[in-house]
Formats: structure tokens, C-alpha cells, sequence
DNA sequence: CGCATATTTGATTAATCTCAATAGGGGTGG
DNA sequence: CCACCCCTATTGAGATTAATCAAATATGCG
């Protein structure tokens, strides 16, 4: 069992992939860093999350603690090769690679949303369904704006001004700069859906 | 060994994954409808890749012909559980589930770059490295420009006017609808880097 | 309690999206 | 083999959105 600090580097992009890690307390940033300095985050990481299993030789990503975070290590060696005889042991890491290229997808059509508003509201869902509450819930939002802008692919301003509009329209509340409480869900996964601004100009692109 | 007609479709997203397919000739695309209608290209499918290995219940997307494609199709229960006796074959799939993996984080990293340039610039690098030929190269391009953009999250005349721009600048040349010779590939991994209008604030925000 | 930092807010600019119309290929049938 | 036609792609002009630049304001930590 090890512990970070706040905004500590678990391991680095490029790094021999020696290690698998599981997330027992805490959040992590997963994250690239584009060859003009800019930051492109993969993901964020939380308890039961494992880090690490998609790589063979050598890390694709950095990957940093948001909060202060425990994690269990252990070698990949042993999860590797013929030295894994445990049939059980692969299919759990297969079941654990599903999961995490499940995910990859789920983001990257995120991301492919047209408007800031779909965008955010598609991350508070996201992140909704990550800590599996209930409706009229409290998200608990440990990452910054910036953390948040560099995942969805904008800019802070546009984040926190659609933040800020959510708030005003009454969908959201903010609590404090790391919650969130969810007020009205049905609006939200409207926005997210393109609820707004129906595109039926797309429609019929996707039915071409 | 079966073929399909461009424009037919493998499998759907949401039928019960019940093979595995390899690409023996051809060209697919993969993809998926929002809620709204919309397409996200997930990713584009040549000889040799493998079709439907990351999902466990159901396929997680749609798989259509672009070009006529040749496939070699398995069930997947030979791959599975018990059954799957042969560690080296876990070990292949494992290592084809890395991959595209890799392919997923790649495609993240292209469709968050900010400019339509870059996005562009980037995609026919992609094509490039996929293709793995030499500079000078005539790059094949059999999808539609559509295609292109569902992929890097643009509009088609978007894409168009790109494509035209670069051929005015000299750094590709179109050759017919579905080649592009790359012209000057030092240039355009300038582009796909962000080589234009250096974005210092990004930078800033990276070192933060 | 005060400071450093994250966030919000404002004004402006620049880009892409959108709507619209034209041009160009490529495939088909005569 | 050629001409025609449909569909894709290109091009143009204007509207809309988010990015950018700049400054003020909270917040949370030490």
C-alpha cells in the first residue's frame, strides 16, 4: 500500500511499465502531453480504477494524484507471459482492459459533442454515473476547471461560464469549488442530448 | 471467408457479440449514433485489424464496409473462458486489445487538437503511419470526406476547405477523390503539431 | 487572517458552423 | 465506348460560438 500527494506523479509518460496499480483512496489525472506543451486528459481515476493495464512495454500516459490518493502495487511481471497460470487472474485483466477501452469510447463521443453546453452536461452525467448515487445528488468534483477544460477538449472560460450558466438556469448548483448538486437530471441528459439546438442538419447526415 | 458489399454493415451496435472478425482485405469504418442522431467514427478498420475483441455482452459500436471487404470470421467462445486453452492465444488477443487501446488514446490526442489544420494535418499523418509507406507518398483515402470529419469531429466543408488550403500551400496534392499525395511531410508534422499560431497560453496552462 | 491561486466575469476577436448553390467524379446503361 | 445522371465535394457569404486577452473576485490553505 502506498500514499501520494496532492498533485505527486504516480508514474510518467514514457516510463518502463514495471508496475499495475489499483486505486484504493482518492482521484487521479490521467493525462498526455501534446508535442506543442499542450495537455490532453485521458481520464480521471478512482477508487477501484486500475492504472496501467493497457500498456506493454512502456506508459502512454502521466498519471498524477489530484487528491492525496492510496494505491496498491503490483509487478506486471506477474501478470505477464506463462508466468500467469491463474487463468482467473487474465480474464479478470481482460474483463479490467473492456472496461477501461469502454470507457476510451464513452469519452471520445463526449468529446465529439458540438456544444459546450452538451460537453459539460455530458461530464456532470459521467461523473454521475461513476459514483453511482441517486437523483437531487452532490457530485463530488475533486479536479479543477482546467482538469475539466482539458479533458472535454475547451478553454477554463468556456467551462466556468457554462458552469456558471447551468447554475443560473437552475439545472445545477454549485457547492463550494469541488461539488456539485444535481437538480434537475432529466434537463440535464436533455442538454446532453442535444436538447437545445436540434441539429437536424446532423440527423440527416447520420441517416446518409 | 466472407465478403461484404461497401456500404453493408458487419454487425451493429448492440447485437450480441458473437465473433470476432479479421480484416483480410478492405476498408470499414466504426461507429456510433448519439442520442441525437449524430455520428461519431470511432475509427477506420484496414487489412490485418481486428473487429470486436475489446467488448465482453455486445458490440459497442457499428462496423460497415466502406470499400467491397474480404473477413475472416471466428466465435468468439473459442476465445473465451476455460475453453481458451492455448496462453499464447490469450496472450495475442491481450496484445491486439492493447493496441487498440493505443488507437483509442491516439484518436483522443488527434480529435482534441484545437485547430481545423492540425486536425487535419494529423489525421492524414495518421493514414500515413497506418498505411506505412514512404514521404512522397500517394495516401488512399477511400472513405468520404464525411467520414472524415464524423471522425475528427467536424463539418464536412470544413474538412473540404482544409484539404483545399493545404493543396493551395503546396503541402499535399489531391489526387482524384480518394488519394492524397503528401507533398511536403515535414511541413505537415509542423501543422499537426501546432506549428502555425503557437498557442503560449496552452503552453502556460501545461506547466501550471 | 492574509495571501496565493483558482475561478469567475467582461469585451473582443477569430474560427467554425450553417445555409445555399455550384462544380466535379464516377459509375451505369445504352 | 461514350454520354448522362446522381451523389459527393467544393466554394461562397453570413451567423454563431467558443477562444482569447484582460481584470476582478472568491476560496481555501497555511
Amino acid at each position: 500500500m502506498e500514499k501520494f500527494a496532492a498533485g505527486g506523479a504516480i508514474f510518467w509518460e514514457g516510463d518502463p511499465a514495471k508496475h499495475i496499480f489499483e486505486v484504493v483512496e482518492g482521484t487521479l489525472r490521467a493525462f498526455r502531453i501534446l508535442g506543442d506543451g499542450r495537455r490532453v486528459i485521458m481520464g480521471f481515476l478512482r477508487k477501484g480504477d486500475v492504472l496501467g493495464v493497457s500498456v506493454r512495454d512502456r506508459y502512454l500516459y502521466t498519471v498524477e494524484a489530484i487528491t492525496p490518493v492510496e494505491l496498491r502495487r503490483f509487478a506486471r511481471h506477474h501478470f505477464e507471459g506463462e508466468s500467469a497460470r491463474d487463468p482467473h487472474l487474465k480474464e479478470q485483466l481482460f474483463s479490467r482492459l473492456c472496461d477501461e477501452m469502454a470507457a476510451a469510447q464513452d469519452q471520445m463521443a463526449l468529446i465529439s459533442r458540438r456544444s459546450a453546453d452538451e460537453k459539460v452536461a455530458g461530464f456532470l452525467l459521467l461523473m454521475a454515473r461513476t459514483q453511482g448515487q441517486h437523483p437531487y445528488m452532490v457530485l463530488d468534483l475533486p479536479m479543477t476547471r482546467l482538469d475539466i477544460a482539458d479533458y472535454l477538449n475547451m478553454t477554463i472560460e468556456t467551462v466556468s461560464r457554462t458552469i456558471t450558466k447551468l447554475a443560473g438556469s437552475g439545472v445545477i448548483a454549485t457547492v463550494g469549488r469541488h461539488s456539485i448538486a444535481l437538480l434537475k437530471v432529466d434537463a440535464l441528459v436533455a442538454l446532453a442530448e442535444g436538447g437545445s439546438s436540434a441539429t437536424a442538419r446532423s440527423v440527416r447526415h447520420a441517416r446518409a
